[in-house]
DNA sequence: TCTAAGTTTAAGGTTAATTTAAGCATTAAA
DNA sequence: TTTAATGCTTAAATTAACCTTAAACTTAGA
């Protein structure tokens, strides 16, 4: 994993490095504002130990910009200050963590654990049929990148689509998902509410099998 | 944001019970190890601040149990011990912070805000939705650039609408937000509170949409 | 304690979503 | 090419969700 040493005393620079490599880190280390900028250019920094009190300027600049331009890169603020309101600032600004120096490397490695552990985390419950696109736990729905406002009743009904795509669905079926059971439902309403699905997205998107059912998708 | 508290000593119960909820939180508390891991069975629990050494047991375990069962709820540890020792043990086994007491209860509360940021996705403290920002730190509230007063529970509203920026929450799920359990909400308090909150903002700052949710910001 | 501000409740009005129903269009089989 | 079956379209009727208001209640601060 690769790992952004920010800090300008060199003795402790030095001897960071050593202890972090031998943790197994690739360790890059800068001691200025300005390298450390250069530095974070670079997409495979994944993860950064700042030394706020640099000579060129103030580390939270660089905190700031990180958070700016690359939010989820964990940042462990390393500092002589030790004072609850630097502390508080470093963390609101977005730092994952904080250690005052004079800090037992230990700890610190244990902090960079939990940091790192976190940059392996995402789940997402999104749908794609062709340009159409949805986040079943957001309720929205994208044509072509365009937020498409659907009602909730045709929302179900497109999710039911889209999680069987390439599935013919029959009209019966259809109905047995947006509805409670006993909820007897006397008409057309699955047809009506495909017309109006069919008004917001591309003419031949949801496909007609007649006499049989629904689809969406490849076939 | 839920939160569950787990202290054994009554009077600083008390005391952060009450300070956590005014900092916004819905705060459960439990007193023994049997409690907390019932409470665990919660799923909307989504914060942890944990007392180690307690009558009936080893808080240890409930860390233990957490991390085993749901690795990213994110958990404070809050204790006496103050050894380097026990801070990497803590952190190893997945706390993502340990306080030591006596603590500064604004530095514990900056804790928790970073831990709750993991949660919510969002880096900063503050969070900015067209001409609305929020300083949920401050706790202070502007609409281009002018401050707005809120009252605390349109604040906690407006805060999981702001955090959730282009995703649709229903009633059912703000109110989980804003309400600890055991409290029933036997009315439209969310519809009415969302009402205080349009008289302060634009016309079509939070959109409703019908039978679905709430939502802020882009779509 | 008293007061003012914040919060919840409840009722009625408003609007959008959903269902219904009827007529039109298309398909496939005779 | 006719016919019967199935699906499409439309608009009106119905229903459910939401908004608004005001009053009752609660809480925190003086």
């Amino acid at each position: 994993m690769h790992l952004l040493l920010v800090e300008d005393d060199h003795l402790v620079a030095e001897g960071l490095c050593r202890s972090l490599r031998q943790q197994g880190y690739s360790v890059e280390h800068s001691s200025t504002v300005k390298s450390a900028m250069q530095w974070l250019q670079n997409d495979e920094i994944e993860l950064v130990v700042l030394d706020l009190g640099l000579p060129d300027g103030d580390g939270i600049d660089i905190l700031k910009h990180i958070k700016k331009h690359r939010k989820n890169l964990p940042v462990v603020i390393l500092t002589a200050r030790g004072s609850i309101d630097d502390k508080v600032m470093g963390l609101d600004l977005g730092a994952d963590d904080y250690l005052a120096k004079p800090f037992d490397p230990a700890e610190l490695f244990a902090r960079l654990r939990v940091a790192s552990r976190r940059v392996t985390q995402a789940q997402t419950s999104t749908l794609k049929v062709g340009d159409v696109e949805m986040d079943t736990a957001a309720f929205t729905v994208s044509f072509q990148g365009e937020p498409v406002n659907l009602p909730r009743k045709e929302f179900m009904l497109l999710k039911a689509l889209l999680e069987n795509q390439g599935r013919v669905q029959s009209k019966q079926q259809l109905e047995n998902k947006l509805y409670e059971w006993g909820e007897e439902v006397g008409s057309n309403t699955i047809e009506v509410h495909i017309h109006h699905l069919r008004k917001k997205f591309p003419k031949e998107f949801i496909k007609t099998l007649r006499g049989i059912g629904y689809v969406v998708g490849k076939r």
